[in-house]
DNA sequence: CGGTTGACCAAGT
DNA sequence: GACTTGGCCAACC
């Protein structure tokens, strides 16, 4: 049994490019309610290129704080061909729901 | 072992 | 729509 956050690294890696998911979606798919545990582990991110960290929004789909800063996660979002909405101060992923990966 | 933390969530204000 | 509150869980100290 590997930790947790290790099993969320192995559920981000599942994911392609120009797809997006949300913490909850993780969360969900290893059986938990843990978000702040798979936040957790994102925030010790400890193989930032190998782990598409970047492809990991908030359920409400709004860009919420990066390790690099948010304007590198959308700059590489924009590279995989996702479409982002940026209002006021937050920025949301736009069309969401087709590039949504589910696990 | 107990308290703190952190890139969150949902509901309330 | 934007901000605050309480709760949630695993790792860290």
């Amino acid at each position: 049994m590997k930790t947790f956050d290790q099993q969320c690294y192995d559920l981000l890696m599942l994911v392609p490019s120009g797809k997006v998911t949300t913490y909850k979606a993780i969360a969900d798919a290893l059986n938990s309610k843990a978000y702040r545990a798979v936040w957790w582990a994102m925030n010790r991110n400890p193989d930032a290129p190998q782990v598409p960290c970047h492809r990991v929004v908030s359920s409400d789909w709004s860009l919420w704080g990066y390790a690099f800063g948010c304007d590198e996660k959308i700059k590489i979002l924009k590279t995989e061909w996702i479409i982002i909405q940026e209002r006021k101060w937050k920025m949301y992923v736009k069309d969401f729901e087709s590039c949504q990966f589910i696990f």
